[in-house]
DNA sequence: TGTTTTTAGTTTCAGTTGAAACTTCTTTCT
DNA sequence: AGAAAGAAGTTTCAACTGAAACTAAAAACA
């Protein structure tokens, strides 16, 4: 009664291979924002910045927006909020008026490498005791994935 | 000049597990959501507790948040837009005062089954030339590093 | 039974994000 | 050179999300 389309009502949303992802990310993305989000207030996006600019020393934001997969908006934020916190400066591009070259201080280079060890180890930990192949296999599939989601333009 | 510290700058954002899953993830989301984003202007959230309902028929909102390992707040607010769209009814539950038994209107379950083939199709996109084993192995990854993150306490 | 504690769900508030429009500067084209 | 097209960043707007406070009802307890 009522229930017309009792048929095929089959789909099992835990063994959905996207919801596994998503749930999976989450977890991850916790685990690795406990390392900076609290103890230096700082958002995924400016650890981010900051770990671009902690290894390529300058760049402009565009670059940054590469490197990182984030949007313009995104790293223009993070970058803002970073020199406001005098943990970024920005100099005139002489060959590009439009965008400023983007480095950290040496307040940010501090507090890049207080962080960097700290979401060193929650890696190390989230990854102990699987092998490297393992993890080759894993980021494999993801290739694969990434490829297929490409060719069949999803 | 200027940059003290020039030394140990050597965290690479490309090669970090997480930064990998969360870029891997936004892919992956962004596939799905092609199949009912505009076309049913839904949300995740909204899909995600309509995906359940689809299977497990009537539900405390209670129960939805167990099984879609969403916030309270999220399948609160999803449940009530479903509800002015009518896909969703809310009966009392003799049970408990509290909480209302919620489940599919035949619009809700007609939608349902127009969507649960079209992310599926997508899934099997994702996936296409991917074996069982590979499959496998990924998900027992996935395990194996949320039970790291469980007894390292991430 | 009456008080306290817990639980279900909602609302408010603040933070993050992306799309689109906009400004400024550069490049291209004629 | 001057106009048109494109690119770099910023701002505005709207949507999604989570934490905390709140309401209402159930369970625990004394």
């Amino acid at each position: 009664m009522t229930t017309e389309n009792n048929k095929d009502r089959e789909f099992e949303l835990h063994s959905f291979f996207p919801y596994l992802v998503r749930d999976f990310y989450a977890e991850v993305t916790r685990a690795v924002q406990s390392a900076y989000r609290l103890d230096y207030d700082m958002s995924p996006a400016e650890w981010r910045c900051m770990a671009i600019l902690g290894k390529d020393q300058t760049l402009a934001a565009n670059e940054i927006v590469t490197l990182s997969s984030m949007g313009k908006v995104t790293v223009s934020r993070a970058v803002k909020r970073m020199q406001e916190r005098d943990w970024l400066v920005a100099s005139s591009n002489s060959d590009d008026g439009r965008s400023k070259m983007l480095s950290l201080t040496n307040a940010g280079v501090t507090t890049y490498l207080e962080i960097v060890p700290k979401v060193l180890e929650i890696e190390n930990k989230l990854l102990a005791n699987i092998s490297e192949k393992q993890k080759k296999d894993f980021l494999d599939m993801i290739d694969k994935v990434k490829k297929n989601r490409n060719i069949h333009d999803l």
